[in-house]
DNA sequence: TAGAACGTCAAC
DNA sequence: GTTGACGTTCTA
């Protein structure tokens, strides 16, 4: 089988090569650009019965990191991976499965992301106000397996002021969607699976009737989802009501890998620093030092308490003293008080992303189906980090040397973070924005603590170890096809001229 | 359209 | 007040 595909894939000639992308293989749905699996939740059974087809973003996708993976092998399999070799032998074989599908039928305008809502946990948390509310926290993970730093909150039905305990589940079949962004057309391979990944809080499915009329709405407006030209061509209704006073200003978190590092005095940046010897007239960051987690001032304003968000860092903070802005309307909110002031939008959710600190997909605009504006209009900062994660090779930015005492003090760090981290979970159990918080040992793991790579991975399979691959040898090098690994070579490709992007998306 | 320039803001 | 640099505009 794996020939099959193997010699499929000849016939194409390759990915980077000559597949084109086409845009017919654009989901409508771009929020869902994570990997997930469908579960056995009842509610999905009909969903679950249908074959879903691939596009050939996926496939490709798909394709480019098994690919990758295979040639990692051992390294930088992120901790919360409980069977990798299974996990990936999955992929390979949802390749195989896939090879000839058709990608006009993948676009069904219908979600194939499901959730669990099984078990659910509730804390009692005090809100801004004094007042007591029951919370329930969204884990990702199986509650014994769990540790916060790999689990996550997700706010769900704002009307309830509700946080629900969401598990993955094993999956029942091997439908996996890894919807692409427009920044796929600006990177290569895997840009789907890494570009801004968020990861919904809850999905319940829509009635059939609304179920159908997305479906309608979908193929009505399928140009309006469908990029037909680069994403800097494009141009959005909601260019004219989003102006420059609503794009709140970002700064650099100062603890992720490019923050920790010193200018490298040698970039165009650099070279006009006047330390530097330079006139000053670009006033630009270093470009070896972008930060790929910017985070809202300490002056941003909840818009409904206009409480600020002060100087405390995020780890300190209690989910609901987070304010996150929505990455559509700019917004920024508590949860909480987005739920008072918005409470009529209740048919919908938010979703947060785990590319960028402090950031989400607010419930109103979900409802209002705001589209989503090209990566020119967003923010330089916000959009460095999404095209650097993908200019990064699926995050895989090769980093400089950095010497083992300067390893050894990062990982006092990261100590300290986790200490703290624990001391926090005492109280907040679904606090855990952590993710965004960069620490790392080394130039490996800083992009694995990204949480979309680690998700992306992670959300194959759950944690409770039952994973069902009955008759799949776990030797790689024995029962891998080679020829699923033979189309590139990233880490070949990977060179210095990948850390500096233009400034369209550098700055 | 990409890169240069600069007003202005956040951090210190 | 000073420094760094974000977000936007300007320009070739
Ligand atoms: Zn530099
Ligand atoms: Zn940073
Ligand atoms: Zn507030
Ligand atoms: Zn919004």
């Amino acid at each position: 089988m794996n020939l099959e595909y193997a010699q499929k894939q000849q016939e194409t000639d390759g990915i980077k090569s000559t597949t084109p992308i086409n845009s017919s293989d654009l989901k409508p749905c771009r929020t869902s650009r994570l990997l997930l699996v469908n579960n056995n939740n009842n509610n999905n059974k009909d969903i679950e019965q249908q074959y879903q087809h691939l596009t050939r973003f996926e496939l490709d996708g798909l394709q480019t990191l098994c690919s990758l993976l295979r040639k990692l092998k051992d390294k930088s399999i992120p901790e919360d991976l409980i069977q990798p070799q299974q996990l990936l032998e999955s992929m390979e074989r949802l390749l195989i499965d896939h090879v000839s599908d058709d990608s006009q039928l993948s676009i069904t305008g219908q979600s194939i992301i499901h959730y669990n809502y099984n078990q659910q946990y509730t804390f009692d948390i005090t809100n801004n106000q004094n007042e007591t509310e029951s919370f329930q926290g969204i884990k990702r993970k199986n509650p014994d397996h769990n540790n916060m730093q790999q689990s996550s909150f997700h706010l769900i039905h704002p009307s309830q002021h509700q946080y629900e305990t969401l598990s993955m589940q094993q999956p029942t079949t091997n439908v996996v969607t890894l919807h692409p962004s427009t920044t796929v057309l600006l990177s290569g391979p895997l840009a789907s699976s890494n570009s801004s990944n968020y990861y919904p809080s809850h999905h319940p499915l829509p009635p059939p009737q609304q179920q159908q009329q997305q479906q309608q709405h979908y193929i009505n407006n399928y140009n309006q989802y469908t990029p037909t030209k680069s994403p800097t061509q494009q141009h959005y209704q909601t260019d004219k009501n989003i102006t420059a006073k609503d794009r709140h200003k970002r700064v650099r978190c100062k603890q992720c890998e490019p923050c920790c590092r010193d200018d490298c005095s040698e970039c165009v940046h650099c070279k006009d620093m006047p330390k530097f010897g330079g006139v000053g007239k670009m006033k630009q960051c270093c470009l070896t030092k972008q930060c790929i987690a910017p985070i809202l001032p300490s002056t941003a304003t909840c818009q409904v308490c206009l409480k600020k968000k002060g100087s405390r860092k995020l780890s300190q903070l209690k989910p609901e003293e987070i304010l996150y802005e929505c990455e559509r309307c700019m917004e920024i909110h508590h949860l909480p008080c987005f739920h008072t002031a918005h409470s009529d939008v209740s048919t919908s959710e938010g979703v947060f992303s785990d590319d960028i600190p402090e950031t989400w997909l607010c419930p109103k605009c979900i409802t209002a189906n705001t589209p989503e504006p090209p990566l020119y209009k967003l923010r330089p900062i916000v959009r460095r980090t999404l095209v650097t994660t993908n200019k990064g090779k699926n995050g895989l930015i090769e980093l400089p040397y950095s010497d083992p005492s300067q390893q050894q003090h990062h990982h006092h760090i990261l100590q300290q973070q986790q200490q703290q981290q624990q001391h926090q979970q005492q109280y907040h159990m679904y606090a855990t924005n952590i993710n965004t918080n960069l620490h790392y040992t080394d130039s490996y793991e800083v992009m694995e603590n990204e949480a979309k790579k680690r998700r992306l991975y992670a959300s194959m399979y759950t944690t409770n170890g039952n994973i069902d691959s009955p008759g799949i040898p776990t030797n790689p090098s024995s029962t891998m096809n080679n020829n699923l690994v033979a189309l590139d070579d990233l880490s070949q490709s990977l060179n210095d001229s990948d850390l500096y992007i233009p400034q369209m998306f550098a700055v």
